[in-house]
DNA sequence: ACAATATTTTCGGTACAGCGAATTTTTCTT
DNA sequence: AAGAAAAATTCGCTGTACCGAAAATATTGT
């Protein structure tokens, strides 16, 4: 049995056609701690290691962290969406929050 | 000189009158280790610690791990914004999507 | 089917994350 | 101002995150 996030980092890796030696080289890691990552059922990475990881697989490091599950395709969508609104300037999102809410209402 | 880290952790600390000592009882942590977080130049905390510390600080583990700056207010409204949209079911996010594509254009 | 090669898995060692207890510094009381 | 109480800082020790190299397994070509 795997972590939750073994299981993430490995289901990325293989979506980017990547070897777990690969990964390590990009990431700057050692293929073994890798594999541990991936297969353990008790890691406890440093944020330093997550980050490299996640920078290489395109992942938000973030998603690491969370324990919820999102497809892929969904997670992507919605952090898109956040960065989209991070660049507005405050009024525009002042405004865009004031629509959330009444979203929210019903 | 501390990182960056350090420094985001010690004014949420402050900001939430906690002493170095609460702080690690309620994160489960040891103050000695957290004094060093605080403080020293070179930390490499794990993701499972940094989820504690700032579970218990209300601080996302996103903004620690994030380099950029903005103050704790804004961050605070943004992420507040976004855990608000992803609450929202598929329609309603895929609304509030459009509206901030027609936001952008302008 | 057998090499050859690529990929995964194992494992012993080491550096350092993280701790407990003692010490120093700061902040209250009176 | 001194002494008590609270908070911060130091430090030696232990466990484990993380590594390198070797072994096992999977994949490819002929």
């Amino acid at each position: 049995m795997a972590t939750k996030l073994g299981t993430k980092i490995k289901k990325s890796r293989k979506k980017q056609g990547l070897t777990l030696d690969a990964l390590a080289v990009k990431a700057g890691l050692s293929k073994s701690y890798l594999w541990e990552l991936e297969n353990k059922d008790k890691t406890s990475p440093s944020m330093e290691k997550l980050r490299s990881i996640a920078d290489v697989l395109k992942d938000s490091v973030n998603y690491y962290v969370d324990d919820i599950e999102l497809t892929p395709e969904e997670r992507h969508v919605d952090e898109a969406f956040f960065r989209g609104y991070q660049k507005l300037d405050s009024q525009d999102k002042e405004q865009l929050r004031k629509i959330l809410d009444a979203f929210k209402k019903e």
